[in-house]
DNA sequence: GCTGGCCGTAAGGAAGTCGTGAGCAACCCG
DNA sequence: CGGGTTGCTCACGACTTCCTTACGGCCAGC
């Protein structure tokens, strides 16, 4: 987790930059405004703190250059306990505003506050890609980008064996694991269905379902999920 | 937009009321936890405003038991001014804390930072267009461009399943999912209701309702709103 | 080379899910 | 108090999914 930290004051980044980093936040730093703008571009921070009486540039106006093309989380530190500025501020995009001098228990759960919703906005599509097919687990969906654009039907249990292969590409998933995983725990007593899913998931996403290239037998062990550029 | 406001004092409910409802915006109260937690369950509210020190129910459990399956912003308004308070209400969930007295322009402003951000489309057009259908969300309305000009009627239960298949598109909207953020975190028994309001959507919006072609259903799974342009 | 065990494949029935229509109770509003 | 709307239950047919059973092929060990 990034976070841009801007102040004009050198104390207060030095303080800010120990606290924050020995919590695990990786910290990029600015003096001004113009500084704040360019390294969050250049840095893509996940959290911005700016205070409001920097030099060079307004607090509101570096609030309003951020806003026209980002959406990050922007916390306000201010000494300014006007209630007018906070509206300014707030209004102008701000998602909260804290007054100097602030508890630091308090700025770190603000912080992990607006961090928290982060992964509902802006996340990264896991999509995982072998082959002619690629598999997107955020929309719960295989389409094959080769032979024709209609996407692949998967059944809710091929689906829970397909995540349990890809999602550890390469390592042994054993029999008892895929069965314990998909049927339960109690369930371990495997009459050959196993066999069949994975059958069907061949027929649906192997070039040649006969000679299985993605989703490799282990005999007597149970599978494993080869990927593109891995050898074996 | 619909605030729910929960506290115990009723001339603050009282207060609260007529101020926010002269800013525009509709207002549902409750005097104790397990009350607010049951209005925002029936009305659904784009905010809820909760104060810590009501009776019946802790405010932190009243925080978890919203958390639990809702994602709707949460502005605490306390009396206590303890930074350790404030801590233990932002990691149980809350988005924003505002210690009592407080400015009313500083809490109109903070709410209008929290709602902001809320559509899940974010800074989108909030219009969606598929087919000969056009939905407003910030005007709750649905209108067929092609047939007539005359808005379509969706019911409330109909409108919030719309929402959360229509502001995911192309995701699979699962069927507990679909209950959960409709009818409430109790009520997972599907007596079979859900197709039956699926039936009612498509029967306004679909070209062919016997042959859905943007609210398809995912065999198994759930639902899933498919957006023009997209594969499949 | 032979046998036993494991795997792949196919067919078929049981069980579950979905779409649809009819119908009833609760609620809102005049 | 009455009409219309909304929310929900029940029942039925069509379809899909799940799982069992059965049979043939491949590899290991003897």
């Amino acid at each position: 987790m990034r976070i841009l930290v801007a102040d004009d004051d050198p104390q207060i980044i030095r303080a800010l930059k120990v606290t924050l980093r020995a919590r695990g936040y990786d910290i990029v730093t600015a003096a001004d405004g113009p500084e704040a703008l360019a390294k969050t571009i250049s840095h893509h921070p996940d959290l911005v703190m700016l205070d409001l009486g920097m030099p060079t540039l307004n607090g509101i106006e570096v609030i309003q250059g951020l806003r026209g093309w980002s959406q990050v989380p922007i916390l306000i530190v201010s000494g300014r306990t006007d209630a007018a500025d906070k509206v300014e501020a707030l209004d102008a995009g701000a998602d909260d505003y804290v007054t100097k001098p602030f508890a630091i228990d308090e700025l770190l759960a603000r912080i992990r506050a607006l961090t928290r919703r982060l992964p509902a906005g802006e996340e990264k599509e896991p999509v995982v890609a072998f082959g002619d097919i690629r598999v997107d687990f955020s929309a719960k969906r295989v389409s094959a980008s080769g032979g024709g654009a209609e996407p692949i039907r998967l059944t809710p249990t091929e689906w829970r064996i397909l995540e349990l292969l890809v999602l550890n590409p390469g390592k042994l998933v054993t029999r008892e694991t895929l069965l314990t995983q998909v049927w339960g725990p109690n369930h371990t007593a495997d009459t050959g269905y196993l066999r069949l899913y994975l059958a069907q998931l061949r027929k649906k996403l192997e070039p040649i379902p006969a000679h299985p290239r993605y989703l490799v037998t282990v005999l007597g062990m149970g599978y494993r999920f080869i990927a593109d550029g891995s050898s074996g």
